[in-house]
DNA sequence: GCGAAAATACCCGGATCCGGGGATGGCGCC
DNA sequence: GGCGCCATCCCCGGATCCGGGTATTTTCGC
């Protein structure tokens, strides 16, 4: 049984051009080549679930409703519908739009016929077809949020409790002698603690632990 | 020429068959195999820049040190170099500790040697290889985001250009002296400059500007 | 009871940081 | 031309940090 794609493109010709590359593959059928996303969204309501697509090809300019708007309309009326956005070129901006918006592929538009099957064929399967600058761009942006606690159980880098202790202080900027009498315990205890912080989390300075504790959610 | 990799695996069985698998790929090199992180680490110490590996492959699960952690550090001291995760199962939060670590690539162990070269090919030229089921995890990690606000055109804390620079070396723990070498200016002007730097961020140290650095993501 | 790990404590000398202040020149704006 | 800001440079003295070690006691699991 092949896949029911639909394909979102303003451009006549380029919709007619899609048409022909995907007749030739039996995993895939195009039921609906509409120029806008308004287009889209009034057919699917006339069309019975079964006769929906199960993957949109939609480009992601499109005059009046942006191919992301209408993929966030799409997403929320049609939650079960896959959406591959197509582009000419890459524009971070909107990767992550697409991607906020509910796209779960990002193709450019002159993708060979195979690269555009496979990516349904993947889409349809639960994957998420991207190339790969885009993925180096979503691993990026991971990256860049706030971590990720970590499980509590994890030890991290085999900190004593202790050691853990003085290191919230060490991140509080406590001074060694201030960090002795909260503790009750001595300024020389307090310097070897921290040369044993410092030898696990491999770095020379309190700066640098400060860092590593807050990069890695020691606390 | 064949790109170095190095591989960090603590069953030393593991490692035998990685090497034996890789060993049949001209593209690729096992330049060197260390059964934990601090090994890794330390190795890399001694390393002149020219025979480091570009790629490792690090297994996620390591004894003390883990593989999380060993990675956060490596791409702290050597960020040139690419990391691809070892695992046994795709676990989510460690999928996305590992991206936030520093991480560009996350594949299964049991994976085949075709898919291990291909990934560090892939790695290697700027992509970012994972599974279906994982570049779905990052779409839907990157959608259930809160949307990317614009930048905000007032600078942070009202730092000038050349503070933010300066900070960002405060941030990679350099010496005042070393600073000043790098930014071609007087051990003295980078003084200056950390003075104003910590009135603006109402700040007595350098670890307390690191901290204030981070959590506000001023950098 | 034993061994290992953790916690504690101490010393030394060098390096770096910190905060107080001062100064000059360039640049853009009024 | 004057003003304010930025970037630059300098000096001083005190405080703190850092890394090299060493040692003893306490705690905990076997």
């Amino acid at each position: 049984m092949p896949i029911p794609v639909a394909l979102v493109e303003d451009h006549a010709t380029l919709r007619q051009r899609f048409t022909e590359r995907l007749g030739f593959f039996p995993d895939v059928e195009l039921t609906l080549a509409v120029g806008s996303g308004e287009a889209l969204l009034d057919r699917l309501g006339t069309l019975p679930e079964a006769r929906r697509p199960r993957v949109v090809l939609m480009d992601i300019e499109l005059p009046q409703m942006s191919g992301i708007d209408a993929t966030a309309l799409l997403k929320r009326d049609y939650p079960a519908i896959d959406v591959i956005m197509l582009t000419v070129f890459e524009q971070e901006d909107k990767i992550f739009r697409s991607i906020q918006a509910g796209a779960v592929g990002y193709l450019l538009k002159d993708a060979s016929a195979d690269r555009l099957v496979a990516a349904i064929l993947e889409v349809d399967q639960g994957g998420a077809p991207m190339s790969a600058p885009v993925a180096r761009k979503l691993l990026r942006y991971v990256h860049d949020q706030p971590p990720t606690p970590a499980p509590a159980d994890d030890p991290p880098f085999e900190l004593t409790p202790r050691e853990t202790e003085v290191l919230e202080h060490i991140v509080q900027d406590e001074t060694e002698r201030e960090m002795a009498e909260a503790l009750h315990i001595s300024p020389h205890t307090v310097r070897t603690h921290v040369k044993n912080i410092y030898k696990k989390l491999h770095v020379h300075s309190r700066a640098a632990a400060v860092r590593v504790a807050l990069e890695n959610r020691l606390l």
